[in-house]
DNA sequence: TGTAGAATGCAACTTTGTTGCAAAATACTT
DNA sequence: AAGTATTTTGCAACAAAGTTGCATTCTACA
């Protein structure tokens, strides 16, 4: 286990490619949520579909999560440990979006709150997004 | 003023056309959120560019609202009274989609809870969406 | 009724996402 | 360490979604 990109792989027994590892390394590095398409030019030695395959494995395995903006494109960010280790998945925190720099950023400490339902209806998953100004586009 | 349709394009000194009475009357007679494509089916008259730009236009007038889905498909809903009439679009309540039948659901009785963002970050819109299993498939 | 300006339809195009299959890489056995 | 079953990848071809420019048609208003 010589790096973190390739203990990922493993916990989550995948098999190690250098493509799911520059994947995984790309989500290190990155400090904010990334569209497909940022990821497709941050790697693109690798082929389109591979990234869309990629991904679509990270998803299923938990390694990485959604978030869903209102402008049509889907971002992606690592689970944090925790989200990963515990059975199922539940990615419970406030996303945010920017809409000055345009970037999505997990707030890890940002907790959605419990809403209650009408009679009838179950909860599987729920997803809060914010829009506003960031921190860095603020100060 | 002889239908809702034009009262609404009237009142958002929109010109009446036939396409934006339509599709207008399409989502009157909606009980869910719609997709483009739901629309260009039900509109299908209508060239799909004319729908594009028609959904444009609703959204810049606050005619209609989209809400964000995790599986990259925006959906559009009519805004309720209070939420045109009001100087600039708060759209506060939470939306629900179905996993089994794929609907689309303004909770228009749920709001979204008041919640706290860290410091330096400033809030101009906020979306809570959740999935899981509707009233009518429960049932 | 005539006309300026706005909206529409069409064509051409770009971008995004999907699928099948052969080649390459990985994990595992011996 | 080499051989092999299985998985992953790249490529090609395709389908779906979204964009743009422009000529034609429609709408609002004088
Ligand atoms: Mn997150
Ligand atoms: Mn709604
Ligand atoms: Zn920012
Ligand atoms: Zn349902």
């Amino acid at each position: 286990m010589v790096n973190q990109a390739e203990s990922i792989l493993k916990s989550s027994a995948l098999s190690v490619t250098s493509s799911r590892k520059k994947i995984i390394d790309i989500f290190l590095s990155a400090s904010t949520a990334l569209a497909h398409q940022d990821i497709e030019k941050l790697a693109d030695q690798y082929d389109r579909v591979t990234i869309y395959r990629t991904l679509q494995t990270f998803l299923e395995r938990g390694i990485i999560h959604t978030i869903p903006t209102t402008d049509n494109t889907i971002k992606y960010a690592l689970c944090s440990d925790d989200c990963i280790s515990s059975g199922h998945h539940h990615d419970n925190h406030v996303h945010f979006l920017c809409d000055q720099c345009g970037r999505t950023l997990c707030l890890d400490d940002v907790m959605i709150p419990v809403i209650t339902l009408p009679k009838g209806y179950s909860m599987k998953a729920i997803n809060m997004v914010v829009n506003g100004i960031c921190k860095l586009c603020r100060a």
